[in-house]
RNA sequence: GGCCCGGUGGUCAAGCGGUUAAGACACCGCCCUUUCACGGCGGUAACACGAGUUCGAUUCUCGUCCGGGUCACCA
């Protein structure tokens, strides 16, 4: 038997920006398809008109496009099963719907909102009263003919159970009882989340639907829907949810309140797309060799199901500023130059200094892009400091003998003919060996001085030759009246 | 509360009856070094608990506890 061709779809509804739990969805429906040579379709779920935010599509494609999520179907690029949008194929479901009704599996209710409401009041967690299920047709037909407002909702069995099988959690089984019917159009005409994703999974030929373990519970009635229209039920794949860590030390479904949640918010603190989509590969999923850094088409390699795990994962920032930091580092001098620029000029704009200079001495030691123009910001002009940071124990400098050590470091540098890193290097390493002294109670002083910071992206040296002659001087003589 | 799922160091996690219980992040120490960082080396730290099955349980079963999810005309 020739397997049929995988296929998987993510079905945002576009609502607003990208959290990093859906775009971990949408990236191993994505790796889920691709590892084994499948499709990947993009499906825009808008039924909720009320919750509809206007650009929320644009930031989908951005977001998946700047992620390395490609699809192969889509409102955008078209394919063979669209429309790709569900208020496009509005009128497709209710035909489903109706085909249920006459078969006796779905009817009509007529209970008004208050009464639902009130019902909810009455018996906690109890639900559908099931009031409209055995109204007679004739009935039915004649309050819907009136203009009668009502939704369809499915006969759930009202007893035995059922069981479906997860790749990742294995056989499931709940009761029947605890089924509600559910409503699968709305008096809006329009079908439920529920509803629409059976019927379009199916039209559109979807073989394995990837989505967050909260649907875990919910999966019997998408089951029992497939089982009522005789369809062949996708393979579930459910992913342990991200967690966040509350105020209270506890943890809870990872959303605004812990931090920046969202691809966009992410993106916008400096976080590479490549180092947040490694992270969120392994917050769940392992590969067998325990690899840690994964460009997209090695994790479409490496990936595979039995790899994702069952049980939650808290988002760790540190972690994944640590990949930021990877991804940092393994940039060539001029991506790193290109993708810091921004944050360079915002400082440095106009001070006329070597910016790929300045960037090669940060790309090591970077770990998000924001941190940069606070790094930076004593090159364009110097804060003011105290001259307690001329002492430093470790190059053994003191108030007392970081006067001379500067004058000397001074004069030497003013004698330079040319500034270069390699000159500067030469003359202050000379001048600590003439003197009998250690490199680092040369440097720190003039450091210091030449920064006004106990803590400096890159040595004197580096400093000395960015800031020029003229300036690196000027700094060194105020540091030393501040010394006098 | 009912139902469902989960429970290996602070975090992500290997493990799938017999291991000195990997690795990574974080943390700490040492080295390198002109500061911090980078890099190198090393360290602290875990199988929730109780029964059972077994010659042997982190691994299998049950119970307890803890955590999470879900119970909409939202998706």
């Amino acid at each position: 038997m020739a397997d049929k061709k995988v296929r998987t779809r993510y079905a945002p509804s576009p609502t607003g920006s990208m959290h990093v739990g859906n775009l971990r969805t949408a990236l191993y429906e994505f790796l889920v398809a691709k590892s084994q040579g499948g499709d990947f379709v993009l499906r825009i779920e808008d039924t909720d008109r009320e919750r509809y935010v206007e650009g929320a599509v644009d930031i989908i494609y951005k977001t998946l496009k700047e992620a390395g999520i490609t699809h192969d179907e889509g409102p955008d690029i078209g394919g063979d099963h669209g429309p790709y949008v569900q208020s496009e194929r509005k009128n497709m479901y209710l035909p489903y719907a109706q085909q249920l009704i006459d078969e006796g599996k779905a009817y009509r209710c007529f209970c008004s909102k208050e009464r639902l409401e009130g019902l909810q009041q009455e018996n906690v967690g109890g639900g559908y009263d099931r009031h409209c299920r055995d109204i007679p047709k004739e009935e039915s037909d004649a309050l819907a003919a009136s203009g009668a407002p009502f939704v369809i909702r499915q006969k759930m069995p009202l007893d035995g159970s059922t069981t479906f099988e997860d790749a990742v959690y294995g056989s499931i089984t709940v009761e029947n009882s605890e089924l509600q019917d559910q409503i699968l159009i709305k008096t809006d005409g329009y079908p439920t989340y529920n509803f629409a994703n059976v019927i379009d999974d199916h039209t559109m030929g979807i073989t394995h639907v990837v989505r967050g373990s909260e649907y875990l519970s919910s999966t019997p009635k998408y089951n029992l829907l497939y089982e009522a229209f005789g369809w062949d039920i996708p393979t579930y794949i459910h992913l342990p949810l991200i967690m966040g860590k509350d105020e209270d030390g506890g943890v809870s479904k990872l959303s605004k309140r812990h931090g920046s949640t969202s691809f966009e918010d992410l993106s916008r603190e400096g976080y590479l797309p490549e180092a947040i989509i490694n992270y969120i590969a392994l917050l769940g999923w392992c590969p067998k060799d325990n690899q840690e850094i994964f460009k997209m088409d090695e994790l479409i390699k490496a990936f595979s199901i039995d790899g994702i795990s069952k049980s939650p994962a808290i988002f760790d920032y540190d972690k994944l500023e640590w990949f930021n930091a990877e991804y940092i580092k393994a940039m060539t001098t001029e991506q790193f130059l290109e993708t810091a620029r921004p944050y360079l000029t915002q400082v440095l704009g106009d001070s006329g200094l070597d910016l790929s200079k300045v960037a090669a001495i940060l790309q090591q030691r970077v770990t998000v892009l924001t941190q940069i123009p606070d790094m930076v910001a004593f090159l364009a002009e110097q804060p003011e400091y105290e001259k307690e940071l001329f002492v430093n124990k470790k190059s053994k400098t003191t108030l007392e003998n970081a006067p001379q050590l500067l004058r000397m470091s001074y004069d030497a540098l003013s004698a330079l003919k040319s500034w270069d890193h390699d000159s500067i290097h030469d003359c202050l390493i000379s001048l600590a060996a003439e003197n009998g002294l250690k490199n680092g109670t040369v440097m720190w002083p003039t450091r210091i001085a030449v920064s006004g910071k106990a803590v400096t992206p890159g040595g004197a040296i580096e400093i000395l030759e960015i800031l020029g002659k003229d300036e690196s001087l000027a700094r060194m003589k105020k540091g030393l009246e501040k010394l006098s």
